[in-house]
DNA sequence: AATGAAAGTGTTTATCC
DNA sequence: GGATAAACACTTTCATT
């Protein structure tokens, strides 16, 4: 069976209990031992690796994360930019995007702004630059974060 | 010393090449051992837990979370909505949009635009009663993610 | 799919530098 | 801050159900 088949057959059937469980618990902390994600879950070490094993060749689990906190090295500000290429200059914005390391996430949407991007700020002073330098391939719209009412969280995984 | 002068001394001194090192491998596995991180680095396992323990107090790292492919679990969509809520609407749409399990993420923002929402959704057959829902409380406009250039990253560590 | 047992690793604590 | 060593805990493999 293809990756592509064991995808499906669980988006149809859904995770089980204990497979809910754990990414629960890995959610909150990615870094606990197999050993005591079983006693958790109330079965052995050796089921539960082989349950996350097969949620990772499932491709349910991408992976396991650190979380870093921006503000601790010093990016006290996000600001969430739209973008709207001007005409021809699309590849170019994009490229400008991608190789921006203050640009930590970047989708391309439908509708007349074609790219929304988060930027993290040591300061409000780096935003000015940042944006003229857009400015000369597309319009932008920008918005700065105030505060975070949802932070990333997980979908149901029922 | 309090955490929160640990932590303003983190953002003027930075991290060493030590900890950007640990930093940058559990972005990539954020399980792997406390002793191939210390073979991986140089260090003895002991001095590698020492940091972590550190990082961690400081609030540079703030956890360890497992990453799911939402398409895994069958939400093939991702929606970006800005919100403007009507006027005396606020509160009650700051709680629906926390209240929702399929709003991922959701940012309160300076401009006309009071939110920027991240759905997930298993259909675009879910997009309108989600917005018909909001449309008592606010006026939305809505982007659908084609692709997403730049994928949740680390910002720059040094 | 899950278990228990055993062998191989990893983690933690104490002590020293 | 970091190293080593010993005690303890965890992980992996395998035979069994």
């Amino acid at each position: 069976m293809v990756a592509a088949e064991k995808s499906l057959r669980n988006k149809s059937e859904g995770l089980d209990a204990v497979d809910q469980a754990l990414i629960a618990l890995l959610s909150e902390n990615a870094r606990l031992p197999t050993a005591e994600l079983a006693r958790s879950v109330g079965l052995s070490a050796p089921s539960i690796a082989e349950r996350l094993r097969r949620l990772e060749e499932n491709g349910v689990v991408k992976g396991y994360r650190v979380e870093i906190d921006p503000k601790a090295l010093g990016y006290t500000l996000t600001a969430i930019v739209r973008i709207r290429p001007l005409p021809g200059q699309l590849h170019a914005v994009e490229k400008l995007l991608v190789e921006s390391p203050e640009v930590v996430e970047c989708d391309k949407v439908t509708g007349e702004d074609c790219y929304v991007a988060r930027y993290l700020l040591r300061s409000i002073e780096e935003l000015d630059p940042i944006l003229e330098r857009i400015a000369q391939r597309a319009q932008t719209s920008t918005s700065i974060v105030k505060t975070s009412p949802v932070k990333r969280r997980l979908p149901p995984t029922g």
